[in-house]
DNA sequence: GCCGTTTTCGGCCCGACTGTTTTCAGTCG
């Protein structure tokens, strides 16, 4: 996919365009056109100039900037742009407190070109006198650079979440706080996310702040005003907390949830209604009569559009299906029937098959699969052909026995770095489901790893797909595969895709979720449990499932299991005619 | 740079907090 490249430029464009002061809604085009080639769902490489002009936010001018990179590799403009403006300076831009004006003024005046030369000058107390700048920008800036090199990735959403919880949970004790809820990215769910956003409504707003500011969390307090402040939490999370009047909660719950992205195009919308939106309502311009904002429904009946879950905000096409009222019905987690990928103590699970029982039943599951490592991952006590076999017959042994609650007999199988099965298709027939995946041979080219989970997809046992592109957030990237072709595989062969809940994890991710769900291949949300307690994470599954605007149809595990064997065991008998098409056609070809 | 039921030119979302000021610019979300 091109479109990360892309993205890049477009955004660099726009960083370098600010340290020039030039106008700043040309700027923002930048922004805008970078995120929405982030975001899309098609490899921009292969649309058309007139699918690129759909695009929002792509006009004539960016388009002939994107034709001019797909086919040098360069953009003009970009590299002219890279000699104007010194190397590294953009970069000062991401020094908290730090913008464009600064960053400017320090290169004019002190020819200070990167961070490194930024802090020694800081430190040094030589930006001190420069107009504007005094002792406390100084310690300002310091204090940006080291937060900066601290915590500068974004923490996967699952180590944040239960943090967040835990803070609302204190403050709730505030007995001024009214509402409370998180907001920002973490409501909607993204994958990552860099701060918590906490929204409340309280009539004494000073007591709530001071709460706050006393967590018994906090390291250090970054910003305390009467309406809004931050903290920095110990673990090196920061907190926004914002606080409002209970009859602007919706309103603010709208702003403060974001994406900015979303927020800006309702706001447009609301303009050219004679309309306002801030986040202590929406108002009649010309008199500026409040109309609504005490729930989040109003600012979207107001504008003559459904209400659109959380997830969904980020401007990706959300706002126009919520026009037309064609948005989708999103997955939700009382849709889960059962989970498809479990692990035992036969391999590297803690628990028992009984206990695995009682936990599924706890959560009101119909079904889970069992499905332990394959001999190749030694690691994991991967089970081999013998061992393999007497757990199925224990499987079978069981199953006769439970009531209202079925095993489904699996294997996660690993697929070799020659891209063979771990498992002759002898064995692989006799398993309910084969769930395949990689776990070696990570930096193998992207010719090779596309080749073996391709190779996967096209044995006729292989039902699903387990995390596909390998990726655990902040500690290894995706592995290198061309993944349009195997989008492309997966609905050819019918084999789906699984969105792994496991927080690290979460892959596949949003947006190749949502990819595949207009492909039309099945999903199917496991979360790779090795204690009783994961059973948990399909709530992180189906909320990434939401982001990729994914609905109960969609997903496998939504169905009974009389259902989910059926189709599974359609889907084999489709794999292997087609296969044995295939076979055919290739021996009368020679 | 994009975009059009007021516009092909002239707009482009809106407000809080900080640090430097004495009325405001810069930054952030």
């Amino acid at each position: 996919m091109k479109n990360q490249e892309i993205a890049g430029i477009f955004n660099e464009i726009a960083d370098l365009l600010e340290i020039k002061g030039e106008n700043p809604f040309r700027i923002r085009a930048y922004q805008r056109a970078a995120q929405n080639i982030e975001g899309h769902t098609k490899n921009i490489a292969d649309l058309s100039r007139e699918e690129l002009l759909e695009i929002p936010g792509i006009g004539k001018d960016l388009t002939d900037k994107i034709e001019e990179y797909l086919k040098t590799g360069k953009v003009a403009s970009y590299e002219d742009l890279k000699k104007e403006v010194p190397e590294g300076l953009a970069a000062l831009l991401s020094v908290p407190s730090l913008g464009p004006k600064t960053a400017k003024l320090l290169h004019e005046r002190l020819k200070i070109k990167n961070i490194d030369e930024l802090e020694r000058f800081a430190r040094e107390h030589r930006l001190a006198g420069l107009p504007g700048i005094k002792e406390k920008t100084e310690k300002n800036i310091i204090r940006g650079i080291e937060m900066l090199r601290r915590g500068k990735e974004r923490q996967p959403l699952g180590r944040v979440l239960p943090i967040a919880s835990d803070i609302v949970e204190y403050l709730k004790k505030n007995p001024h706080v009214i509402k409370i809820s998180i907001a920002g990215s973490l409501r909607r769910m993204k994958d990552t996310v860099r701060d918590i956003d906490i929204l409340i409504t309280s009539p004494s707003p000073h007591d709530v702040m001071k709460t706050f500011v006393h967590l018994p969390s906090v390291k250090e307090v970054l910003m305390h005003g009467p309406t809004k402040s931050s903290i920095m939490t110990g673990e090196g999370i920061q907190v926004d907390l914002r606080v409002v009047e209970d009859e602007s909660f919706g309103a603010a719950l709208a702003y403060f949830t974001g994406s900015k992205e979303h927020n800006i195009h309702l706001r447009e919308m609301a303009v050219k209604k004679g309309l306002k939106i801030n986040e202590y309502g929406i108002f009649r311009e010309k008199d500026n009569k409040k109309l609504g904002g005490k729930n989040e429904e109003d600012i979207y009946n107001m504008l003559g559009l459904q209400y659109v879950p959380p997830e969904m905000r980020e401007d990706t096409g959300e706002i126009e299906a919520a026009l037309n009222n064609t948005l989708p019905k999103l997955i939700e987690l009382k849709d889960i029937r059962g989970d498809l990928h479990v692990h035992t103590n036969q391999s590297d699970g803690n628990h028992t098959v009984e206990e695995l029982i009682s936990a599924a039943k706890g959560k009101g599951y119909e079904y889970i699969a069992i499905t332990d490592h394959s001999k190749g991952l030694g690691i994991a006590r991967g089970l081999n052909e013998e061992r393999l076999m007497e757990e199925k017959k224990e499987i079978e042994t069981i199953n006769k026995k439970l009531r209202g609650f079925k095993l489904l007999m699996g294997i996660e199988v690993d697929i070799r770095s020659d891209g063979r099965m771990d498992f002759s298709d002898e064995v692989l027939s006799k398993m309910d489901i084969v769930v395949a995946s990689i776990h070696s041979g990570f930096r193998q080219s992207k010719e090779q790893l596309t080749k073996r989970l391709v190779t996967a997809m096209k044995n006729p046992y292989v039902s699903v797909i387990a995390h596909p592109t390998g990726r655990l957030i902040g500690e290894r990237d995706p592995y290198e595969a061309d993944m349009d072709y195997i989008l492309k595989i997966a609905k050819e062969t019918g084999t789906a895709l699984e969105i792994n809940a496991y927080p690290l994890r979460l892959d596949l991710n949003d947006i190749h979720a949502k990819k595949a769900k207009e492909l039309g291949i099945k999903l199917a949300i496991s979360t790779d449990t090795h204690l009783t307690s994961q059973f948990d994470y399909m709530f992180y599954g189906v909320s990434i499932a939401r982001r990729g605007w994914l609905e109960k149809k969609d997903v496998l595990n939504t169905m009974s299991y009389a259902q989910l064997m059926k189709a599974l065991r359609k889907k084999k008998i489709e794999k292997i005619k087609s296969m044995r098409g295939k076979l055919e056609f290739d021996m009368t070809a020679d």
